[in-house]
DNA sequence: ATGCATGAGGA
DNA sequence: CCTCATGCATA
């Protein structure tokens, strides 16, 4: 079908309309552990958005230690904009034998090149994050996060404007959400770890501060309309994904053509593709049963539906 | 909650 | 062109 240009531009002069005022009070589904209102213009898919992809992916972020080259591996100094940390990437092939009784396989790239010049000192707290916390680390403190966040009665996108006017970082409710979910890369998760921390004990502290809010105004850029991409060209795209993850120029030119898609967008497709692998969370998160593998043949249908009770 | 997109920084 | 952090728009 057509799915052949579709591209609209829509322009960001989003003249800002915050009409997202939620006092800390608590007003929202009490103590229960109930589920958050994302903003306002939101039908109800928070409620049944409970789908998941229970893609067989076995490999993980060490995967990479095949096509470790190209433009930097990890090495892309991961883009800092200025706060980023220069580390490098854990492409550990690290084997801990160690007794975790964990429903989740976590392949934690063990905190490696610590070690700001300064102090080499050693130091090992218990209760200390000043060291890059690990896998498991992460996974209990985003855990304890979204608990204390909701019974606070906060949502995620307060939270990420609160840590813009605490601390000069504001972040959108998708890199909050994907923090509580473990979807980001291990070293974002360090970043954002201790900025997190920070806004709970202040949010715990002080229940009755009204943040002001500053909402930063958009450029004068034109955003490409989200292309939606029917199933079908998916599962293609991910065939040849698996065959291979690093398309040359060429090769996506072609495959663009068979799709009769853009260019870009395939390109693009193929990039956030690659960024999925690195992600924590092994697929399911709960771990489904451990299935690893894909034989070579068949691709992986996009089964929508069940997933881990989040929250 | 997640898919596609933008952009900085780096080879 | 890639990786990586991040987010608008959308399901």
């Amino acid at each position: 079908m057509a799915t052949a240009a579709s591209n609209h531009y829509s322009l960001l002069t989003s003249s800002a309309s915050i009409v997202h005022a939620e006092p800390p009070g608590g007003m929202q589904q009490g103590a229960g552990g109930y589920r958050e209102a994302q903003s306002l213009v939101q039908g109800d898919y928070g409620a049944l958005q409970s789908n998941g992809h229970p893609l067989s992916h076995a490999h993980q972020w060490i995967t990479a230690l095949s096509h470790g080259g190209g433009g930097g591996g990890g090495g892309g100094g991961g883009g800092g904009h200025g706060l980023r940390d220069a580390h490098d990437e854990p492409h550990h092939a690290d084997h801990h034998p160690h007794p975790h009784s964990h429903p989740h396989q976590q392949p934690p790239p063990p905190p490696p090149p610590q070690g700001p010049p300064g102090h080499p000192g050693a130091h090992h707290d218990p209760h200390s994050d000043e060291d890059t916390p690990t896998s498991d680390d992460l996974e209990q403190f985003a855990k304890q996060f979204k608990q204390r966040r909701i019974k606070l009665g906060f949502t995620q996108a307060d939270v990420g404007l609160a840590l813009g006017t605490l601390y000069g970082n504001v972040f959108s409710q998708t890199t909050i959400c994907r923090f509580e979910a473990l979807q980001l890369s291990f070293k974002n998760m360090c970043k954002l770890k201790p900025l997190l921390n920070k806004w709970l004990e202040e949010a715990d502290s002080s229940s009755g501060s009204p943040t002001s809010i500053d909402k930063i105004a958009a450029q004068g850029r034109k955003r490409k309309k989200r292309t939606s991409i029917e199933v079908s060209v998916k599962g293609a795209l991910e065939s040849h994904f698996l065959k291979c993850p690093k398309p040359s120029a060429q090769e996506i030119t072609s495959l663009a053509d068979s799709l009769q898609l853009e260019k870009e967008v395939v390109r693009v497709w193929f990039c956030n593709r690659r960024q999925k692998e690195k992600r924590m969370t092994p697929p399911g998160g709960t771990l489904p049963g451990a299935e690893d593998v894909y034989g070579g043949s068949r691709d992986t249908p996009p089964h929508h539906g069940v997933q881990t009770p989040v929250q």
